[in-house]
RNA sequence: GUGGGUAUAGCGUAGUUGGUUAACGCGUCAGUUUGUGGCACUGAAGACCGUCGGUUCGAAUCCGACUAUCCACCCCA
């Protein structure tokens, strides 16, 4: 029988990263809960047309990336990113007519039919987080802030925050015109993608990485010069509020995100560790989103984070990692039939315990076992044999330091080994 | 969707100008007298050399197509 290979652009975490990837959740969600965001969870498929309601008829995601599956009389769409499906779920089930603003945040799996490379998958993680209901440039200070606080306290390094304005439609509308101008007499010389984007959505000209569109779009027009007074207004408040918690900016005009929705405020952590797609986090606020989806005019910031270029960046960056695996605490050795027994028992109060606990399964002799042991980091052994049983004793090996300890295999056993383990791990923690 | 690189045991690799039983390291399993792991030693299992087709007396080796994978474009997290 040929075997079954997992899809194109997806990845299996193992048991020996998913301690990683437990802690790398578990700090996300204290961090956000820190910054007064609670967790939603909302369905992996939604209907179609929300993605395209929300992300935009015209983006690359809706055109050409949607994993869009039918079952029964039903067509769906596996969510291609978070945000559309978390406004719909606050609006559905009437979040906004709570106290504003609502802070949710996500950790979720995303997908996209792209080719895969290096830090790109077609099934990849996301934490997200969403704020509704506040116009005000504070509001995107503080979703900034959360973003830069879980960067820093990771550890990475080599990171770059980007931010810019894209401005409200209004203002947009002619800084397009104003590009357009700009761009058309070289058109002919553009390279063939852009001459498109010309058309489509001419803000992605000045993102083209051709040398020949670059130098042609040395002296464009920048957006921020055709910001309206409220816009630019919103831009300098948040500069001056990133400046005072003392985030490092850089005001970089050519971000432009590729979702429909977004306006005013854009942002990126970007590094240069992983390659080409160095976007380790981008949002940015989507003041029409709401109402677009069917609900009242309501304003509101988010951003997403890549959790696999996350761990990425930290890896190329030899950082130490996050979380090692919890090993097994005792192991216990038996020889012959009625010891395997009483071991077996011994182990099964341990784990009521909460004590991790295991004993052999594969019929194996001692020498056997003690090798086993070893190798899965037990961090003390047992053996039970006759003599043990006889006696009511056996003897506790440390496996790190060699010690050996004589204890009793009476009802006072679990919990001295209790205390022993304890021990363990405040001696493991000061080394 | 468009380029380019790569494809040999679970992992990492070797395989000379096509030539007979495809090699090595790590890992796995068993053992080195049922009384204590790491080191060492012995042995074993494990590969239709990515798939299909072609050239040839003969292909892991040359050619073609396909598939997978990696990197980049595009796009985004």
């Amino acid at each position: 029988m040929a075997l079954l290979k997992r899809p194109n652009g997806t990845e299996d975490i193992l048991p020996g990263s998913s301690a990683e990837w437990q802690a790398l959740e578990g700090f996300l969600r204290t961090t956000a809960h820190i910054n007064g965001f609670e967790e939603i969870r909302i369905p992996t498929f939604e209907q179609t047309e929300l993605f395209s309601r929300g992300v935009g008829e015209t983006t690359d995601v809706v055109q050409k990336e949607m994993y869009t599956v039918s079952a029964k009389e039903s067509t769906f769409t596996l969510r291609p990113e978070g945000t559309a499906g978390t406004i719909r779920a606050m609006l559905q089930n009437g979040l906004l007519n709570e106290a504003l603003p609502q802070r949710v945040y996500y950790i979720l799996s995303c997908f996209r039919h792209e080719r895969p490379q290096a830090g790109r998958l077609r099934e990849f993680h996301q934490f997200g987080v969403e704020m509704a209901g506040s116009q005000e440039p504070t509001a995107d200070a503080d979703v900034i802030f959360l973003a830069n606080q879980i960067i820093t306290e990771l550890g990475v390094k080599d990171v770059e925050l980007h931010i810019n304005s894209i401005g409200c439609p209004k203002c947009r509308r002619n800084y397009h015109n104003a590009l357009r101008e700009f761009f058309l007499p070289h058109k002919a010389e553009l390279c063939e993608t852009c001459q498109e984007r010309l058309d489509k959505n001419p803000m992605r000209l000045l993102d083209c990485k051709s040398p020949i569109c670059k130098e042609i779009g040395k002296d464009a027009p920048v957006i921020l010069d055709y910001l309206c007074d409220d816009c630019k207004a919103h831009f300098e408040k948040l500069k001056k509020h990133l400046e005072l918690l003392g985030i490092e900016y850089s005001v970089d005009p050519k971000i432009v995100r590729g979702l429909d929705y977004y306006t005013k405020t854009v942002f990126e952590f970007v590094t240069t560790s992983i390659g080409a797609q160095g976007t380790i986090c981008g949002g940015g606020r989507y003041d029409g989103l709401i109402e677009q989806l069917g609900g009242p005019a309501t304003p509101a910031l988010g951003f997403g984070m890549g959790l696999e270029r996350l761990l990425l960046t930290l890896h190329n960056q030899n950082a130490e990692s996050l979380a090692e695996p919890d090993p097994c605490y005792l192991y216990l050795v038996p020889m012959g039939e009625k010891a395997a027994e009483e071991a077996f028992r011994l182990a099964a109060d341990l784990k009521r315990e909460g004590i991790s606990a295991q004993t052999d399964v594969m019929g194996r002799s001692l020498r056997a076992q003690m090798k086993y042991a070893d190798k899965i980091g037990a961090r003390f052994t047992m053996v039970i044999g006759d003599n043990e049983l006889e006696n009511g004793e056996a003897v506790l090996k440390n496996m790190r330091t060699g010690e050996k300890i004589t204890m009793k295999l009476d009802d006072s056993f679990v919990e001295a080994f209790f205390d022993i383990e304890i021990a363990d791990r405040l001696g493991m923690e000061e080394d």
